[in-house]
DNA sequence: GAAGAATACGGAGGGGTTCTCCGGTTGTGC
DNA sequence: GCACAACCGGAGAACCCCTCCGTATTCTTC
């Protein structure tokens, strides 16, 4: 409704320190505690005061966002290596298999999946918004890849294949389990490509 | 680690109304401010005191389990209408999506069926192991009518499709695109079958 | 390098929740 | 009808979230 930030301009020495060490020390408090631990706690591990994390990350989403951003955007650059070294419908399965076993050993993630996943971006800060954007386009890739060697169909939209990686890491199972399942996905987008096998 | 309860016998009179009138009250105060819903204002609901509602339900995913126990049971029973009407494949489409349909419209059951379809069950009381077992042995009946029939493949276990509806529950999405994940899944099942159609 | 404006900080406090504990009450079996 | 096991209730301790606004820091301009 309101214009409030028209050109977001850098923000100020202290604020910026105070921004990373809250990232830092969330990092830590997450890995320990998991993803609701006490946001109080946070701010005491990085030495300020609650309420600027409030002002930082007015959502606890934004600050579970902003903590795993990079980590998203490592593991979207893998899928590139997986495409360059495997066929590439069995690259999609690698890196879904890649990605839900990191999920699995960093659960506060399953939050940002599940956000970004979801139909609604925008809601959750500009964070979400990029996270969502890469996932999404990294996704496109690996299907485009596959579709155009006609290893899978080509009626799959990139959304469809990231709410199921969203589900994926909500479910918790072992990885085994999770393969399984990443299987199935893997051989229904195989199911009447033009090289499907009996 | 305590024997506790060898032979749970008969709640008393008073209890069984009492916990009858929580599941009542839950099932509305669940039903108008979802799953997170204050327990304290579920037990003025059933005017009772908090005390009686954690005696009965110590963990909230108890009560949710109470109060979405049935539900599971109804849908479960439907197994078996489409199975009678439709193709067996076709059968297992249409009961995912039913049942994920129900699901979207009733959110508090995505605790229900995160846990039901999750590995460890046993921990939230015996309520979700029936309702574990119940979800199992449906899955387990359509997924051999289909095998039977060649129409699917015969190596996916149960629980593998247990899993993955539980995921589908997590998932956010419209009808439409939770449908396209379905087809996904389903036509996952049927690659590879005896009937399998490029 | 000093002063004024803009921006950011801190943490007490209001409001809410979960869960426990134990004195008092109510059914039940004999 | 009695005794005791089973059950109820709700005050209270311990959290937690989030806001608000006086104070402090940084930036800008001259």
């Amino acid at each position: 409704m309101e214009p409030e930030v028209i050109a977001d301009r850098p923000l100020r020495a202290d604020a910026r320190r105070n921004r990373d060490a809250l990232i830092r020390a969330a990092a830590e408090v997450f890995r320990t505690r998991g993803s609701d631990a006490s946001l109080q706690e946070i701010a005491e591990e990085a030495d300020l005061g609650i309420g600027t994390l409030y002002r930082h990350f007015p959502q606890r989403e934004w600050l579970i966002a902003a903590v795993y951003e990079q980590t998203v955007e490592r593991l979207c650059a893998e899928a590139g290596e997986l495409l360059a070294d495997n066929a590439a419908d069995e690259a999609i399965g690698l890196w879904l298999n890649h990605f839900v076993e990191h999920v699995r050993t960093h659960r506060p993630m399953t939050i940002v999946l599940k956000q970004a996943s979801s139909g609604d971006p925008g809601k959750p800060a500009p964070l979400l918004a990029n996270t969502h954007a890469l996932l999404e386009s990294t996704i496109a890739g690996l299907l485009d890849s596959a579709a155009e060697q006609g290893l899978i169909r080509s009626d799959v939209e990139p959304m469809d294949l990231l709410r199921a990686l969203g589900g994926l890491c909500q479910v918790n199972a072992t990885q085994e389990q999770a393969s399984r399942l990443i299987g199935l996905i893997v051989d229904g987008l195989r199911y009447r490509s033009s090289a499907a096998v009996r």
